[in-house]
DNA sequence: ACAGCCATGTAACTTGTTACATGATTTT
DNA sequence: AAAATCATGTAACAAGTTACATGGCTGT
């Protein structure tokens, strides 16, 4: 995601790794910042399969900047990614694994586990919700992702529910 | 998240290599079964952090397995895995990324991104229904895995239209 | 005889994380 | 003078993917 996100910055203007890290943190509102090491290493990973090339720009001091441009095959990349839809459907849920294993294994009681994942998911609409209206310190278009999450844990609290009915009422 | 599976696994009774596999995925409904390879390697990692110890149990044909049961490290790792909750609020959406750099860039257009996501979200649910109702395909656990990813696929839906309104609606 | 499952791995690679190194410039 | 930001990286590690290697046993 970041390599694609790097990609598309770069579409919008040559930019050099560190401007290219403070623009990905601002378009995810600087809540969850990349690691800068990782931009790098990334770029390099572009770099060397030709979507983007380097060049060396000289400023003021005499001191340069390495600037990233789209190359022809970047530019396809980007186009492919922007083309085909986000896949994110794995049937592998890390809550399921875990109220199963606590429930045959009897080494947890799969009742709180249940209780104690839907606290914190409240709590986490709380915060979210909180970060929302913090509007001086967010973009609005933030708003939407904040959103997004919100949506996202208030369909897993109806999917809490429908496991504490049908895998925890009947015990 | 194979690592904490593996440790839920060998709670339940001792288990070598191949049989957590077959176990692990018999789990998750045999929709995405886990890679053998990754099987082992995690093992091996949960042995060299001392949370698993292997025993070699002889077999009639003078072949041996090696059986894994949990140390008491492994057990109050497995112990502190549920008692915390799962966390997966990442503030840093990949349909979001694609649908403001193309937005910005104009290198693509949002509104097709955007009808693209939305069937491609309807069609995997068209085909989580037929998964659900092939009922001698799967256990009837699994049938709760996939009303979970139909909720959150609906929420994604939701959440699209609300991008279409607030970020298309007004170009 | 051959396919397929049982059983245990290794290798190469991708994505992402945290932490550290180094030096210049700018702000407080 | 010290702290923060600009700028470019490296190192070590974790988790997960696909593919391959090797050998025995089992069912058709």
């Amino acid at each position: 995601m970041i390599k694609e996100g790097l990609l598309g910055l770069i579409a919008l203007q040559p930019m050099h790794g560190y401007d290219l890290k403070t623009a990905l943190d601002r378009l995810f509102g600087r809540t969850t910042p990349v690691n800068v090491g990782q931009v790098y290493t990334a770029i390099a990973k572009l770099e060397r399969d030709g979507l983007v090339r380097a060049e060396r720009v000289a400023r003021a001091d005499r001191s340069e900047l390495k600037v990233f441009h789209l190359t022809e095959n970047g530019s396809a990349e980007l186009q492919r990614w922007f083309r085909e839809p986000v896949e994110k459907v794995a049937l592998r849920d890390e809550f399921f694994l875990k109220l199963t294993l606590a429930r045959r294994s009897g080494q947890a009681d799969a009742g709180q586990i249940l209780r104690r994942q839907r606290a914190a998911h409240i709590q986490t609409m709380q915060e979210l919700t909180i970060l929302k209206s913090a509007e001086t310190e967010i973009e609005p278009e933030i708003v939407l992702l904040i959103e997004g999450a919100i949506l996202h844990l208030e369909a897993d609290l109806r999917w809490l529910e429908l496991l504490e009915r049908r895998m925890l009422g009947t015990q």
